[in-house]
DNA sequence: CTCAATCTGTTCACTGAGTGAACAGACTCT
DNA sequence: AGAGTCTGTTCACTCAGTGAACAGATTGAG
Protein backbone atom coordinates (compact mmCIF):
# COMPACT_ATOMS: atom_id res chain seq x y z
CA UNK A 1 0.00 0.00 0.00
CA UNK A 2 2.61 2.58 0.81
CA UNK A 3 4.95 1.64 -2.66
CA UNK A 4 7.97 3.13 -3.16
CA UNK A 5 6.45 5.42 -5.85
CA UNK A 6 3.93 6.71 -2.89
CA UNK A 7 7.52 7.06 -0.50
CA UNK A 8 9.55 8.89 -3.43
CA UNK A 9 6.43 11.60 -4.33
CA UNK A 10 5.35 12.10 -0.73
CA UNK A 11 9.14 12.82 0.78
CA UNK A 12 10.06 14.71 -2.21
CA UNK A 13 6.59 17.11 -2.24
CA UNK A 14 7.19 17.72 1.45
CA UNK A 15 10.84 18.70 1.36
CA UNK A 16 9.95 21.05 -0.99
CA UNK A 17 6.94 22.32 1.12
CA UNK A 18 6.71 21.25 4.28
CA UNK A 19 3.29 23.22 5.14
CA UNK A 20 1.19 21.62 2.73
CA UNK A 21 -1.82 19.97 3.53
CA UNK A 22 -3.08 16.47 3.71
CA UNK A 23 -5.89 17.58 1.41
CA UNK A 24 -3.36 19.19 -1.48
CA UNK A 25 -0.91 16.30 -0.78
CA UNK A 26 -3.98 14.41 -1.78
CA UNK A 27 -4.60 15.92 -4.91
CA UNK A 28 -0.96 16.52 -6.17
CA UNK A 29 -0.90 12.93 -5.81
CA UNK A 30 -4.09 12.11 -7.77
CA UNK A 31 -4.97 9.74 -4.81
CA UNK A 32 -8.06 9.87 -1.83
CA UNK A 33 -7.52 12.05 1.66
CA UNK A 34 -7.97 8.96 3.23
CA UNK A 35 -4.86 6.74 1.56
CA UNK A 36 -2.68 10.47 1.67
CA UNK A 37 -3.49 10.25 5.94
CA UNK A 38 -1.98 6.51 6.22
CA UNK A 39 0.81 6.80 4.05
CA UNK A 40 1.73 9.74 5.49
CA UNK A 41 0.98 7.93 9.01
CA UNK A 42 3.36 5.33 7.81
CA UNK A 43 6.18 7.36 6.76
CA UNK A 44 5.86 8.89 10.42
CA UNK A 45 5.89 5.31 12.03
CA UNK A 46 9.16 4.15 10.46
CA UNK A 47 10.60 7.85 11.61
CA UNK A 48 11.24 9.14 7.78
CA UNK A 49 8.77 12.02 8.92
CA UNK A 50 7.90 14.29 11.90
CA UNK A 51 5.04 16.10 12.17
CA UNK A 52 5.82 19.62 14.43
CA UNK A 53 2.44 21.71 14.91
CA UNK A 54 4.50 25.15 15.43
CA UNK A 55 2.41 27.46 14.53
CA UNK A 56 3.15 28.53 11.33
CA UNK A 57 3.26 32.05 9.77
CA UNK A 58 -0.39 32.05 7.53
CA UNK A 59 -1.72 28.77 8.14
CA UNK A 60 -4.27 27.74 10.16
CA UNK A 61 -4.06 24.86 12.51
CA UNK A 62 -2.01 22.72 10.75
CA UNK A 63 1.04 20.68 11.08
CA UNK A 64 4.99 21.10 9.62
CA UNK A 65 6.14 17.79 8.26
CA UNK A 66 9.71 17.51 8.11
CA UNK A 67 12.26 14.82 6.75
CA UNK A 68 14.29 13.13 9.15
CA UNK A 69 17.52 12.50 8.75
CA UNK A 70 16.62 8.99 8.38
CA UNK A 71 13.49 10.74 6.23
CA UNK A 72 16.60 12.01 3.77
CA UNK A 73 18.93 9.25 3.22
CA UNK A 74 15.58 7.11 2.32
CA UNK A 75 14.76 9.72 -0.12
CA UNK A 76 17.94 9.36 -1.48
CA UNK A 77 17.79 5.47 -1.93
CA UNK A 78 14.16 5.23 -2.57
CA UNK A 79 14.89 7.75 -5.59
CA UNK A 80 17.31 4.98 -7.37
CA UNK A 81 15.19 2.26 -6.74
CA UNK A 82 12.04 3.69 -7.92
CA UNK A 83 14.30 4.87 -10.96
CA UNK A 84 15.16 1.56 -11.34
CA UNK A 85 11.65 0.18 -11.15
CA UNK A 86 10.64 2.22 -13.69
CA UNK A 87 13.57 1.41 -16.48
CA UNK A 88 12.19 -1.78 -15.64
CA UNK A 89 9.07 -0.73 -16.83
CA UNK A 90 10.39 0.99 -19.55
CA UNK A 91 12.31 -1.84 -21.36
CA UNK A 92 8.65 -3.68 -20.51
CA UNK A 93 7.22 -1.43 -22.23
CA UNK A 94 9.27 -1.21 -25.06
CA UNK A 95 9.03 -4.97 -25.59
CA UNK A 96 5.06 -4.70 -25.57
CA UNK A 97 4.88 -2.05 -28.13
CA UNK A 98 7.16 -4.29 -30.73
CA UNK A 99 5.14 -7.11 -30.49
CA UNK A 100 1.93 -5.28 -31.01
CA UNK A 101 3.29 -3.77 -34.00
CA UNK A 102 4.54 -7.50 -34.88
CA UNK A 103 0.70 -8.82 -34.55
CA UNK A 104 -0.53 -5.48 -36.68
CA UNK A 105 1.72 -6.11 -39.40
CA UNK A 106 0.59 -9.90 -39.50
CA UNK A 107 -3.16 -9.17 -39.56
CA UNK A 108 -2.23 -7.19 -42.51
CA UNK A 109 -0.64 -9.89 -44.42
CA UNK A 110 -3.76 -12.21 -43.92
CA UNK A 111 -5.63 -9.55 -44.85
CA UNK A 112 -4.19 -9.71 -48.24
CA UNK A 113 -4.64 -13.09 -48.67
CA UNK B 1 -12.95 -4.52 -16.14
CA UNK B 2 -13.40 -5.82 -19.27
CA UNK B 3 -10.23 -3.42 -20.35
CA UNK B 4 -8.81 -3.32 -23.57
CA UNK B 5 -6.04 -4.94 -22.40
CA UNK B 6 -7.65 -8.35 -22.43
CA UNK B 7 -9.93 -7.99 -25.03
CA UNK B 8 -6.96 -7.75 -26.78
CA UNK B 9 -5.15 -10.56 -25.21
CA UNK B 10 -8.25 -13.01 -25.03
CA UNK B 11 -8.69 -12.09 -28.63
CA UNK B 12 -5.27 -12.67 -29.55
CA UNK B 13 -4.84 -16.19 -27.44
CA UNK B 14 -8.57 -17.44 -28.36
CA UNK B 15 -7.25 -17.15 -32.17
CA UNK B 16 -4.20 -18.84 -31.76
CA UNK B 17 -5.61 -21.43 -29.88
CA UNK B 18 -9.46 -22.21 -29.88
CA UNK B 19 -9.74 -25.16 -27.75
CA UNK B 20 -7.90 -22.88 -24.85
CA UNK B 21 -9.45 -23.80 -21.48
CA UNK B 22 -10.63 -21.09 -18.96
CA UNK B 23 -7.59 -22.13 -16.24
CA UNK B 24 -4.97 -21.79 -18.97
CA UNK B 25 -6.49 -18.76 -20.37
CA UNK B 26 -6.31 -17.24 -17.09
CA UNK B 27 -2.65 -18.53 -16.58
CA UNK B 28 -1.18 -16.99 -19.40
CA UNK B 29 -3.34 -13.57 -18.91
CA UNK B 30 -1.95 -13.84 -15.04
CA UNK B 31 -5.07 -13.28 -13.52
CA UNK B 32 -7.79 -15.29 -11.65
CA UNK B 33 -9.87 -17.80 -13.20
CA UNK B 34 -13.23 -15.69 -11.74
CA UNK B 35 -12.11 -12.98 -13.76
CA UNK B 36 -11.05 -14.94 -16.81
CA UNK B 37 -15.04 -16.41 -16.70
CA UNK B 38 -16.33 -12.69 -16.24
CA UNK B 39 -14.33 -11.22 -19.42
CA UNK B 40 -15.06 -14.06 -21.25
CA UNK B 41 -18.57 -14.12 -20.82
CA UNK B 42 -18.28 -10.13 -21.41
CA UNK B 43 -16.95 -10.87 -24.44
CA UNK B 44 -19.58 -13.57 -25.69
CA UNK B 45 -22.24 -11.34 -24.65
CA UNK B 46 -21.03 -8.32 -26.88
CA UNK B 47 -21.23 -11.12 -29.85
CA UNK B 48 -17.40 -10.99 -30.31
CA UNK B 49 -17.01 -14.31 -29.40
CA UNK B 50 -19.04 -17.77 -29.64
CA UNK B 51 -18.56 -20.55 -28.00
CA UNK B 52 -19.46 -24.38 -29.33
CA UNK B 53 -19.52 -27.22 -27.96
CA UNK B 54 -18.97 -29.59 -30.10
CA UNK B 55 -16.33 -32.55 -29.33
CA UNK B 56 -12.83 -31.45 -29.89
CA UNK B 57 -10.26 -34.62 -30.85
CA UNK B 58 -9.02 -34.78 -27.92
CA UNK B 59 -10.29 -32.49 -25.46
CA UNK B 60 -12.80 -33.57 -22.60
CA UNK B 61 -15.76 -31.54 -22.18
CA UNK B 62 -14.70 -28.17 -22.85
CA UNK B 63 -15.68 -25.44 -25.37
CA UNK B 64 -14.41 -24.20 -28.56
CA UNK B 65 -13.94 -20.70 -28.93
CA UNK B 66 -14.07 -18.65 -31.81
CA UNK B 67 -14.21 -15.15 -32.92
CA UNK B 68 -17.26 -13.36 -34.85
CA UNK B 69 -16.77 -11.50 -37.97
CA UNK B 70 -17.39 -8.67 -35.21
CA UNK B 71 -14.53 -10.37 -33.21
CA UNK B 72 -12.19 -10.22 -36.24
CA UNK B 73 -13.20 -6.29 -36.69
CA UNK B 74 -13.07 -5.58 -32.70
CA UNK B 75 -9.39 -7.13 -32.59
CA UNK B 76 -7.99 -4.91 -35.30
CA UNK B 77 -9.20 -2.13 -33.81
CA UNK B 78 -8.40 -2.99 -30.28
CA UNK B 79 -5.17 -3.54 -31.14
CA UNK B 80 -4.14 -0.05 -32.58
CA UNK B 81 -6.43 1.87 -29.71
CA UNK B 82 -3.99 -0.73 -27.50
CA UNK B 83 -0.81 0.60 -28.81
CA UNK B 84 -1.54 3.97 -29.19
CA UNK B 85 -2.61 3.45 -25.21
CA UNK B 86 0.49 1.71 -25.07
CA UNK B 87 2.85 4.45 -26.72
CA UNK B 88 1.35 7.52 -24.45
CA UNK B 89 2.21 5.47 -21.62
CA UNK B 90 5.67 5.17 -23.18
CA UNK B 91 6.11 8.82 -23.54
CA UNK B 92 5.16 9.63 -20.08
CA UNK B 93 7.86 6.78 -18.15
CA UNK B 94 10.02 8.26 -20.61
CA UNK B 95 9.35 12.26 -19.13
CA UNK B 96 9.02 10.51 -15.18
CA UNK B 97 12.46 9.02 -15.81
CA UNK B 98 14.06 11.98 -17.06
CA UNK B 99 12.59 14.13 -14.21
CA UNK B 100 13.59 11.77 -11.30
CA UNK B 101 17.33 11.66 -13.12
CA UNK B 102 16.87 15.33 -12.84
CA UNK B 103 16.37 15.19 -9.16
CA UNK B 104 19.22 13.02 -8.32
CA UNK B 105 21.25 15.24 -9.59
CA UNK B 106 20.03 17.93 -7.67
CA UNK B 107 20.45 15.92 -4.74
CA UNK B 108 24.19 15.47 -5.86
CA UNK B 109 24.68 18.69 -6.11
CA UNK B 110 23.35 19.90 -2.99
CA UNK B 111 25.60 17.33 -0.91
CA UNK B 112 27.87 18.80 -2.29
CA UNK B 113 27.64 22.18 -0.61
C1' DC C 1 -15.85 39.16 22.91
C1' DT C 2 -18.83 36.12 19.97
C1' DC C 3 -20.04 33.26 16.63
C1' DA C 4 -19.95 31.74 12.04
C1' DA C 5 -16.79 30.35 8.53
C1' DT C 6 -12.93 27.93 7.13
C1' DC C 7 -9.12 25.52 7.57
C1' DT C 8 -6.86 21.32 9.60
C1' DG C 9 -6.11 15.91 10.52
C1' DT C 10 -8.64 11.67 11.62
C1' DT C 11 -11.94 8.07 11.21
C1' DC C 12 -14.63 4.37 9.36
C1' DA C 13 -18.66 2.47 6.88
C1' DC C 14 -18.92 1.53 2.31
C1' DT C 15 -17.64 0.10 -2.45
C1' DG C 16 -16.09 -2.81 -6.01
C1' DA C 17 -12.58 -5.36 -8.39
C1' DG C 18 -10.41 -9.52 -7.85
C1' DT C 19 -9.73 -14.19 -5.82
C1' DG C 20 -9.89 -19.15 -5.68
C1' DA C 21 -12.09 -23.11 -3.23
C1' DA C 22 -15.95 -25.72 -4.13
C1' DC C 23 -19.25 -27.62 -7.08
C1' DA C 24 -21.73 -30.11 -10.99
C1' DG C 25 -21.40 -32.02 -15.34
C1' DA C 26 -18.93 -34.48 -19.13
C1' DC C 27 -15.48 -37.45 -20.63
C1' DT C 28 -11.83 -41.27 -20.35
C1' DC C 29 -9.82 -45.33 -18.92
C1' DT C 30 -9.38 -49.55 -16.36
C1' DA D 1 -19.68 -49.41 -13.06
C1' DG D 2 -16.68 -46.41 -10.78
C1' DA D 3 -12.67 -43.69 -9.96
C1' DG D 4 -10.10 -40.01 -11.81
C1' DT D 5 -9.56 -35.87 -14.43
C1' DC D 6 -10.79 -32.38 -17.09
C1' DT D 7 -14.20 -28.66 -17.97
C1' DG D 8 -17.02 -24.06 -16.92
C1' DT D 9 -19.60 -21.71 -13.25
C1' DT D 10 -20.50 -19.67 -8.90
C1' DC D 11 -20.15 -16.83 -4.88
C1' DA D 12 -18.56 -15.83 -0.17
C1' DC D 13 -14.61 -13.56 1.01
C1' DT D 14 -10.74 -10.19 1.02
C1' DC D 15 -8.72 -5.88 0.96
C1' DA D 16 -7.08 -1.54 -0.99
C1' DG D 17 -9.14 2.62 -1.73
C1' DT D 18 -12.75 6.21 -1.12
C1' DG D 19 -14.70 10.37 0.69
C1' DA D 20 -18.49 12.09 3.74
C1' DA D 21 -18.61 13.25 8.33
C1' DC D 22 -16.59 14.70 12.48
C1' DA D 23 -13.85 17.34 16.14
C1' DG D 24 -10.61 20.67 17.05
C1' DA D 25 -8.07 24.99 16.03
C1' DT D 26 -7.74 29.46 13.97
C1' DT D 27 -9.46 33.45 11.73
C1' DG D 28 -12.14 37.46 10.83
C1' DA D 29 -16.16 40.34 10.75
C1' DG D 30 -19.75 42.50 13.57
Amino acid sequence: MLTDEYRYKILKLIEANPSISQRELASQLDISLGKTNFCLKALIEKGLLKASNFKNSKKKSAYLYFLTPKGFEEKASVSVRFLKHKMREYEKLEAEIAQIRNDLNQQKESDIE
